[in-house]
DNA sequence: GTACCATACCTCGCGCCGCGAGGTATGGGA
DNA sequence: TCCCATACCTCGCGGCGCGAGGTATGGTAC
């Protein structure tokens, strides 16, 4: 009923790991701490958010995972794919498509 | 499970029917053309999630309602109140966070 | 040796919300 | 009289962010 607290967040955590990922490799734990850096602390997706985007992400054939252990540490790793790459180009206009929108709606006149 | 189509659109609707409303008072099929005509079509609001947004709005306090009948037609016209241009601040700031964001991270070199 | 933290992965369940697919009623022009 | 634009509405599905939890291990400090 009530929209508490609208988060303009539906679609971003799989639009920026599928940017991300698209210049190289990279395993999970690293990508959240590299999606505050990049974002300047403006995004920051928790674990509870990240991993199952990845595995949804993974079982559509967007990424594909590998485990490896490096450092005495196991990691899994996410690379993107062919399919990966073309979502990321339709999303990125999706998403350029309503930022515009809404920046022009933002913009018109008076406050 | 597996995301079809993300839509990028959460929240979106009440940050534009408050921007718009914020400017003059409407009614809800004017409110989804001017939404069309001031985004130069890249949002299109359906009626089903433009009635409802102003009844959420509306019963959140945020917009006030009223019946008039103009040219012989019935229209609930919107006007936004106090709460409404707050919430509207804090919208419009977290949305430009997030938009600022995600522009930073597709910027990032080469595709 | 043990307490503690960062690392690194994971799941469950809630609740919001966009959206497809319907429905109703009326005024005005062809 | 037919039809379309206007003007409002509802129901139900399903995706998805997110709070709140859980597990295991390596390195550092006491």
């Amino acid at each position: 009923m009530a929209a508490q607290t609208p988060s303009f967040m539906a679609g971003v955590p799989e639009l920026l790991v599928l940017r991300l990922l698209a210049r190289r490799e990279m395993y999970g734990y690293e990508l959240a701490r590299l999606i505050r850096l990049v974002t300047r602390e403006a995004i920051s997706l928790g674990e509870n958010v990240l991993y199952p985007a990845l595995h949804s992400l993974e079982a559509r054939g967007l990424l594909r995972a590998r485990r490896r252990t490096v450092g005495g540490r196991s990691r899994v790793y996410y690379a993107i794919t062919g399919a990966g790459r073309r979502r990321l180009r339709d999303l990125t206009r999706q998403w350029q498509r309503i930022a515009m929108g809404v920046a022009t709606a933002l913009a018109g006149t008076g406050p």
